[in-house]
Order: structure tokens, then C-alpha cells, then sequence
DNA sequence: TTCGTTTTTCTTGTATGCAAGTCATTGACT
DNA sequence: AGTCAATGACTTGCATACAAGAAAAACGAA
């Protein structure tokens, strides 16, 4: 356990984190007044974190009843990656017509990050923690370029679910990530090249491959899953 | 003042309508105890409310200061503008693709009922309120066949902002509804006619022609309006 | 009068006690 | 044994008292 923060942003922040690394797992049940002991605080503030975290789909509170660590509703990654996927072409598109040589260090020095992080030898859930931040800034970095930086803020207000999903297909192992990596290369040169059918053809696979593959990690850990009706 | 549901989403409700409505003007001051007692509650519920309606842009809590109505942001109605531009013509496109006379009475229903509306006598705030929501319909609809309920919901759940700055623009006058009736009309026409390029006309000038006519009523009433940078 | 300090009075943040609802357990009755 | 009702042990929702901070108001000295 880290450093006591003692304040409802502080409790938020770090229930949050626990919730998208999985140590809080989908389903688990997790009680205001225990997290208050916990943190040596009152139940206030721990229900003003719970609240938010609620409405952002990362806890389930169900009245006299309990609170509970949400499911991994896979509907809403699906919609979610949608809405990026659409966003994301529509920027990137626009970008390609203003980004020059100006712009390159920023990126690559972002890139080059990733590089170091894929060649390091640091523990899976600490490579993908890193790295999901990583990415992270590579695309909040080209949204910035491009003059939308308030769009990706937007995206990344509603996509704790996204992210924790991330997490968990990232146990999967190292090889997704490296992917990852080399499709941030394709979609800069897409960039760089002005091909705006090929960089549809990148970001698609960019969210979507990941995502894909991991069916059989799902069936190994069904429980974290809400039953799709699809 | 209405009925008191005396819970914190009820609250939550009256007080987001009003100021969705500009009875509680942008920039006013709005404290947790005054409300309380005018809703003959405790400030717990109120709290769980301003702290809703902080998260969503329409309050400005300023701790051990006060908390206060927000200014209009435009920055904000432009990026959620753009969003759902981008957003409301992918969906819009893949709609084109399986609209069919099937779809056709849900649609001309609430059409009518837009038209039924412009032809009555209300007033113009109460025509306002109820053209919005017929115009809600209209686009949730829309989305709930082309098989993207969810993605609507996503924009609604952050345009508090948008809604509110329409409230505002619509007392320019009955005129502005009529032209917005007018782009439904043509949206639909766009995609049973299947024709892309006009459907990507359509949807700028239905989002930003009522924007882009406000500017000598946005210079009326300055003080509620953020300072725009750009 | 004018400037600087102190106090008073607001505000929201937090802690805690009570109310109300849900569910599991228990116990009495058939 | 089986069934149903009552009780108790949890949960979150709400009410209220107190703490902490910010700003205006009041006050005193030059």
C-alpha cells in the first residue's frame, strides 16, 4: 500500500489504478467502510470516489446491498474502440495535411521510448503498465499536433474500460506489445506519406488486432466478463 | 417549483434541467445549504449532485469559496461540435447502407410531430425545450437503427454544455427551429437517395449553421460566455 | 482619511451517527 | 423433516456536527 493521500481524489485515483491493473478484480466485492479503515479516512470521501468511479463504469453500487469491482463489459470496449476508431481516422486525416518535419522529434522521441521499454526486461504487468502509458502519449501527441487535443481528453474521460481490457489482453505476453509498436511506425508513415486509405488500414488493426486475438484468453478467466448477448 | 423527490438524483435532475434551461443563469452563485433547505433535504444528496454536475461542466465548485453556475464554454460546444460531426456522419453512413421503407413510419412520426410543433403557439422557451427533444429523438433514432444506440448515448452523456448554448441560441426565435426541421428533412433525404457527399453537407450545416448565426446574440449577454482564445 | 491587521462570516471538506433496505441465519411451529 | 416467519448482521443512503480555508467586513493606528 502506497502513500495515504487522505482526500477523496487521492482515494479515487488509487482505487482507479487498482481497478485497471485488475488488483481489484471484476466482481469483487468492495465495501465503503473497509476502505475507509483502510485509508484511515471517513466514509465520505470513499463514497464521493465510489460515486465517480461508478459513473465511469469501474464499480457496480448497488443500494443496501454492496459495491462491487464491474464486469469487463465487453459491449462497451466494442463501442468504445468504435467511436476511437472513427475520431482517430477523422484526426489523423487531418493531420496528415499539416504535420512536417517540425513535429518529428516529438514523435520519435515517444517511439523511441517504446523501443527501450520492448527491449528492457521488466516484469509483464509493470512493461504493460509503461507501455499502455506510452501509447497513450503517442496519440494524445498526435491529437495535440493536429489541434484536437480536447477530442482525446474526451475519449479518454469514458474508456476506463478500454483500459482495463487493455491490461488484461496484455498478460497475454510481450508479442502484442511489440505489435503495438510496430503499428505506431506504420501510422506515422502513413502520416508522413499522406496515404489516408493505408492509415485507415493501420488504425483499424491497431485497436482492433489486440482485441481479436484474445478470445481464448477470455474463456480462461470468464468470469471477469459480462455475458454478451452478441 | 415542483414535486420534491428528496433523493440525490432527483435533485440532480431539477437542477441540471434548470440550468440547461438558463432559469439558473451561467456565472450565479448556487450554495450546498441554500439548496438543501429549499428542497427540504440535507446537503449530503446535494453534494452528490454538484458533484455530478461539476463532472459533466455545468458547475464550478471553488472549495471553501463557493460553487457557481459555468460559464458558457464555446470551446467546449466546438469540440463537442466536431466529435459529433465526425461521429454522426460515420454512422450516418453505415445507416445509408440498410435504411429501408421499414424504418420509414418511426421516422416521419417524429418528423410530424417537429412539424406539429412549429405550427403551434407555445412560447418560445417551452417550443425550444420540446424541438430539442423531438431533435434528440430524431438523431437517437437514427443511430438506434444504423445499430449505434450506444454511441449516441456516449455523446449525450458530455454535451451538457452543447444543450445548453442551444437553449440559448433558440431564443433567437422560431426560425432557427424551422431550419433544423428543414436539415431533417434533408438528412433523410440524403440517405434514402444513398448520396454520401450531400449526407456530410447535411450534418455541418444542421450542427453549425444555428452556431455560426449567434454571434450578435452571444455579444448581448457576454457575461455568459467564457472568454473565447482563439 | 488611509492603510494594515484582526475578526467575523461565509463557503466547502470531512467525520460520524442514524435510518432503511437486503439477505442469510435461526428458530418456532406444523 | 419441512416450511415460514422473525431476527440479526451486514450494506449503502441520509442527516448533522465539526474542521479548515477564503474573503469580506470591522476595527485600530498612523
Amino acid at each position: 500500500m502506497k502513500k495515504h493521500t487522505a482526500t477523496s481524489d487521492g482515494v479515487y485515483a488509487q482505487i482507479k489504478e487498482q481497478i485497471l491493473h485488475l488488483e481489484l478484480p471484476p466482481g469483487a466485492a468492495i465495501s465503503e467502510i473497509d476502505t475507509a479503515e483502510k485509508y484511515n479516512i471517513s466514509r465520505t470521501p470513499v463514497r464521493d470516489a465510489f460515486k465517480r468511479l461508478e459513473r465511469e463504469g469501474l464499480l457496480e453500487i448497488r443500494p443496501h446491498i454492496g459495491t462491487f469491482i464491474s464486469l469487463i463489459d465487453l459491449n462497451a470496449v466494442s463501442d468504445i474502440l468504435y467511436i476511437r476508431e472513427v475520431l482517430e481516422y477523422s484526426v489523423l486525416s487531418d493531420l496528415m495535411q499539416i504535420y512536417d518535419s517540425s513535429h518529428e522529434l516529438r514523435i520519435q522521441l515517444i517511439l523511441q521510448e517504446q523501443k527501450e521499454l520492448l527491449g528492457s526486461d521488466l516484469p509483464i504487468d509493470e512493461l504493460s503498465r509503461a507501455f499502455i502509458h506510452s501509447d497513450n502519449e503517442f496519440h494524445t501527441a498526435l491529437f495535440d499536433i493536429a489541434g484536437r487535443k480536447n477530442a482525446i481528453k474526451f475519449l479518454y474521460s469514458f474508456n476506463s474500460q478500454y483500459e482495463r481490457f487493455r491490461t488484461f489482453i496484455n498478460f497475454n505476453g510481450k508479442e502484442d506489445l511489440q505489435k503495438l509498436y510496430d503499428s505506431h511506425v506504420e501510422i506515422l508513415n502513413c502520416i508522413t506519406a499522406k496515404n489516408s486509405a493505408g492509415l485507415k488500414d493501420c488504425i483499424h488493426h491497431h485497436l482492433y488486432d489486440g482485441v481479436n486475438a484474445s478470445h481464448d484468453l477470455i474463456s480462461k478467466t470468464p468470469e471477469y466478463f459480462t455475458k454478451m448477448h452478441s
